[in-house]
DNA sequence: CGCCAGGGTAGAC
DNA sequence: GTCTACCATGGC
């Protein structure tokens, strides 16, 4: 589902196809999502010369992992249940999700669109709490989320103008350097969103996977904490994705789709 | 039963 | 500013 539009997408070697009932043409939309207009042969040739495992992570995946401009309302809510969440199941909390959303039909599927901040808010928190969308704190989140962005305070459409550190700060309601609000947004989620949606190439999102795969090729990466339950301090998180920054460069956010997919079961593009 | 999953927060220092 | 215990749920 794109912009209101359920589409059917499968790819031919290397060509893009799609069926849609959608009287006009999705091609822009598509090429849009799919960051199409990215000089990804350029991309892949120059994280290929930087050494002989990213070269290999290349070879096998630079048919099908693409970097994926979604839509920032829906990439927000998305990430806003994810901590702690298998990518199986935060998918599943989008279409479970999705129920409050406009119904669709394509070829006997059966969808919905992504409801809109304003259908979120008329559904209320009493019909999120019911779609068992992980930590009790989740739907409020998501409520308040929508608040921000139907009021106009949380602006993606200006977001995407600002610098990267701009908007994180922005996406988490970092007031102070001290203090946070507790909003769902911590540094992870705001790299997501920024990366993933608002077209912020500087992020470098930093998961379990990915902190993973980092201190498993890379001798000289900051080290993850030995006993700490999976999660990252702010300064950790910090140390890693500068150091990521630092050593891949400029396509530091393509390497990062990489090492995501490293010796991971290839799956369709996500989004709804 | 155990462990893991695209982490964030309150509260402690 | 930095670090910890705790949080809900589904899959395996």
């Amino acid at each position: 589902m794109l912009s209101g539009n359920l589409i059917h997408i499968w790819q031919d070697g290397n060509v893009l196809k799609y069926k849609t009932d959608s009287g006009s043409n999705l091609n822009v939309l598509l090429s849009s999502y799919f960051r199409l207009c990215d000089p990804i042969d350029k991309i892949y040739d120059c994280i290929s010369s930087h050494d002989k495992k990213l070269a290999k992570l290349v070879e096998k995946y630079h048919s099908g992992v693409r970097l994926l401009r979604q839509d920032p309302w829906e990439c927000t809510v998305a990430y806003l249940c994810s901590p702690n969440a298998s990518v199986d199941k935060i998918r599943l909390n989008v279409e479970t999700i999705a129920t409050l959303g406009r119904k669709l039909e394509l070829c006997d599927d059966v969808r919905h669109s992504f409801p809109t901040c304003e259908e979120v808010l008329d559904a209320g928190v009493e019909a999120l709490e019911e779609l068992s969308l992980g930590f009790s704190r989740t739907p409020g989140n998501i409520i308040a989320a929508a608040k921000r962005v139907c009021c106009g305070d949380l602006d993606f459409e200006e977001l995407t103008r600002q610098p990267y550190n701009n908007v994180v700060w922005q996406l988490m309601e970092k007031r102070s350097a001290s203090r946070k609000v507790a909003n769902g947004i911590g540094d992870k989620v705001a790299d997501c969103i920024a990366l993933f949606a608002l077209d912020e190439m500087e992020a470098f999102p930093v998961d379990r996977h990915i902190g993973r795969a980092l201190a498993d090729m890379y001798d000289d990466c900051p080290p993850l904490p030995e006993n700490s339950k999976g999660g990252l301090t702010y300064k950790q998180y910090r140390d890693i994705a500068d150091w990521a920054r630092k050593r891949f460069g400029e396509y530091a956010c393509y390497v990062n789709q990489l090492l995501f997919h490293r010796q991971r079961p290839q799956r369709p593009p996500s989004g709804c």
